[in-house]
DNA sequence: TTAAAGCGTACAATTTCGGTCCTGATTCGA
DNA sequence: TCGAATCAGGACCGAAATTGTACGCTTTAA
């Protein structure tokens, strides 16, 4: 299905949860709450995001995350790859492909491609891009292509 | 990792074998050895690609698949689906969520976006375009925006 | 009639995903 | 100094998807 797994979509709403507050300390508990999610699942999903530098922890009392960076700096690649790993279309097109097949393969090269306009797009599209509309937001420029076809 | 299946690359292997003698009805045994995979997995790669109509089908002795358009007339959207389904990005981004998050979540109507994005840069892209360049192959066309940058 | 070849379905092994829990380490406050 | 709050880092388990294989049936050419 071509598709990020459901700790990554759940990553996104935390991470615009936090957005919204970008000064504030948000304990994992409160932001379960505020993304009608479970505690446990939240902590998880939380732990390689400040791993991968997109969010601050802060430990002990009073603790929490923070966003690290504002959000119209962290893509949505950033995000992707915290929790998924290094983004590869295929198994051969990461930077070494263990296939068997590669030398008469013919197509990795072309895949390896593919996932750079994947990339591209997800990178493209920020955190700030995902928060619910505030005043006069410009639209996502989404288009593989200039629209003019 | 947001990648596509086994199966799916083993589809672009197979398609881009077909694709080199698109006149001539190809066995998957023969299929097979040229893609150098298992008879019974080339097999089970070509049911649903007859079916997407991506390639014909010949039941009956001398029978085979061959390719059903010109390979030029393949995108590697076709491909994925007919092996993975409908693109979806995440589990709402589908035409109708299940998710019960949904009220409040804020955030499938941009991954349903991004969803569109995926499809344009998979759709964007043949299966003429995935073949080892024979004599003056342009450049394949791989950028999200303009090149201007 | 027979053999070749695709069709449909089913099945087991492996891996990944999703979710939970537990034990430490760290920090704030009394 | 002590205790509570909170993150860090694993381990663990069940469910689901992926992967690869096999079997019996139908269709068609010779």
């Amino acid at each position: 299905m071509l598709r990020v797994t459901k700790l990554t979509d759940y990553a996104t709403v935390i991470l615009v949860a936090l957005a919204r507050a970008p000064e504030r300390v948000h304990s994992s508990a409160e932001l379960a709450e505020l993304a009608r999610l479970e505690a446990p699942t939240v902590a998880k999903v939380l732990k390689p995001l400040a791993h991968a530098g997109l969010v601050e922890s802060f430990r002990g009392a009073s603790g929490g995350y923070r966003l690290a960076r504002p959000a119209s700096e962290i893509p949505l690649i950033a995000v992707v790859e915290a929790i998924e790993g290094p983004l590869g279309m295929t198994e051969c097109s990461g930077e070494h492909s263990s296939c068997e097949h590669e030398p008469h393969c013919g197509v990795q090269v072309h895949w390896r491609r593919i996932n750079d306009v994947i990339a591209e797009a997800l990178g493209g599209i920020t955190l700030a891009e995902m928060l619910p509309a505030p005043p006069a937001r410009k639209a996502i420029p989404l288009r593989l292509a200039p629209a003019g076809g």
